[in-house]
DNA sequence: ATCAATCCTCCTCTAAGGGGAGACACAAGC
DNA sequence: GCTTGTGTCTCCCCTTAGAGGAGGATTGAT
């Protein structure tokens, strides 16, 4: 019979760790002592403590452990779910290493990435939409409102949280007669009409970057997307969406003007 | 200015998680309310929480991510850490996946590992050596005896933990006329004699395997070591030690004896 | 007999929140 | 103005696998 500090040596296992196996029932002691309380150990729990630490290894819990050591019943189906696990980390941290390597890149290149370009679950929604062409910009100030107008006398409910974008529909960026889709997220369809539209958008993946600041600046943060986009070989599969957070309406200096640009792309 | 809930649904991050935030000075909301203690949130505050997200998703502690909101001082430093960090997890977690496909194989193939085989490593030790050839196994009872005598002589420290084990030089197994080298660990090397010498083994990595029971069926054993190093493409550096650690010195029944054998490997 | 080493129990701490209790606060319907 | 339901607040306990340490008892060696 040998005490815990000994054969926490030649089991190479901490006497902290081998206090705590033996209070959760993993590894008894083989004797203790009453008056003392001393553990007692013996040198054939060796091999038992030798498996416990093969299987702590392979990433088992001590309470997966202590059930796997108890009967050996479906220590098959524990390991295919486990080797599912590990797999599922292995995917994690690789995703991690792309993600760190992209960061390291972009430092090096000098890309200022105030704001990083991330991947989200975009969630089915239904938009009403009104698409039609503008002179120039200017002309949004005036059109959305209108679309408010549309909305409140078919007493159209808005979504909450709020999603409200734009989509232009132009193949190049153009400053005269804008091709555009103005879309406001709705808890329910409403009749159609010439100038209001529904239609029901799946959920998707997107990228979404943050774009602060006036809206002639835009053009920097689309540019960084479509620059990401082809470094990371991602494709659109829909048009990209301006989405609006911060504007006139409820913050007055435009460098507090907050947007979203989000691109849908299929998942890798 | 928005309440928790509200900020919680467009930022996709729990009001858990966002009182935390708060707690620990890694995102405070813009305005508290004196009286109510309620926490008002900034639509502005998005590019925030999102870029706390990011720096999540690639593995920075909330600690970290406090220190590089901070000041981005070292920034790039720190990804270099993290990258070193992640690519040895991804070790980690592939070595664990070997080791459950080999787990796995081993019960399809129905081999009965009752004992695992682990890769230890050996630390550096001095070992009192006695080389001879006996007639049969059982010149071992005598001679061991023998080579306690010599050693009390010397008056030569055991090692502690002890660690006693036999070489077996022979390029085959033999019953008779069997070249052993029994060793013994000693705290400091003695003198030299014809009968006893003296060497230091550095510390290397060993496979090593549980045996219980006679040394009848120790064979048993060297066939799943062997089998096993074949299986993982490893090549043993050095002889076969068989180490005792129960044996008739301390427990009659033959069944209740303990046996590690070890084989010196190189590292992958 | 003394002293250092070992052992015991008990307590707190880790990271990033999750779950829940009890108490207020707010908005809507009557 | 009242009730009701929901949202929010703080506070407490819980999770893993031990690490670290305090304070006190025991052991082994001199």
């Amino acid at each position: 019979m040998i005490k815990i500090g000994y054969f926490s040596k030649i089991s190479r296992v901490t006497v902290k760790a081998l206090r705590l196996y033996d209070q959760i029932g993993l590894l008894r002691p083989k004797q203790i002592d009453n008056f003392t309380g001393y553990r007692y150990y013996d040198t054939d729990q060796l091999p038992m403590i030798q498996k416990i630490i093969s299987l702590k290894e392979i990433g088992f819990s001590l309470t997966e452990i202590i059930e796997i050591t108890k009967n050996n019943q479906g220590f098959l189906e524990r390991l295919m779910i486990k080797e599912k696990e590990v797999k599922s980390n292995l995917g994690k941290e690789k995703s991690k290493l792309e993600k760190i390597e992209k960061y390291i890149e972009g430092i090096k290149k000098e890309k200022n990435m105030d704001y990083p370009i991330v991947i989200k679950e975009l969630p089915e929604v239904i938009v009403a939409s009104r698409r039609l062409v503008i002179k120039d910009y200017n002309e949004l100030f005036k059109v959305a409102p209108e679309m408010g107008e549309m909305m409140k006398a078919q007493n159209l409910k808005c979504a909450v949280p709020a999603y409200c974008f734009n989509v232009y529909h132009d193949g190049e960026y153009k400053e005269k007669d804008i091709d555009v889709e103005i879309c406001e997220a709705v808890v329910a369809a409403g009749s159609e009409t010439k100038d209001l539209k529904f239609k029901k958008l799946s959920k998707t993946k997107a990228a979404c970057i943050y774009h602060k600041g006036p809206y002639e600046k835009l053009g920097l943060s689309y540019g960084k997307l479509i620059e990401w986009l082809k470094d990371n070989n991602y494709q659109p599969i829909d048009f990209f969406r301006e989405s609006y957070i911060d504007g006139c309406w409820n913050k007055e200096d435009p460098n507090e003007w907050l947007t979203e640009i989000q691109v849908p792309i299929r998942e890798k």
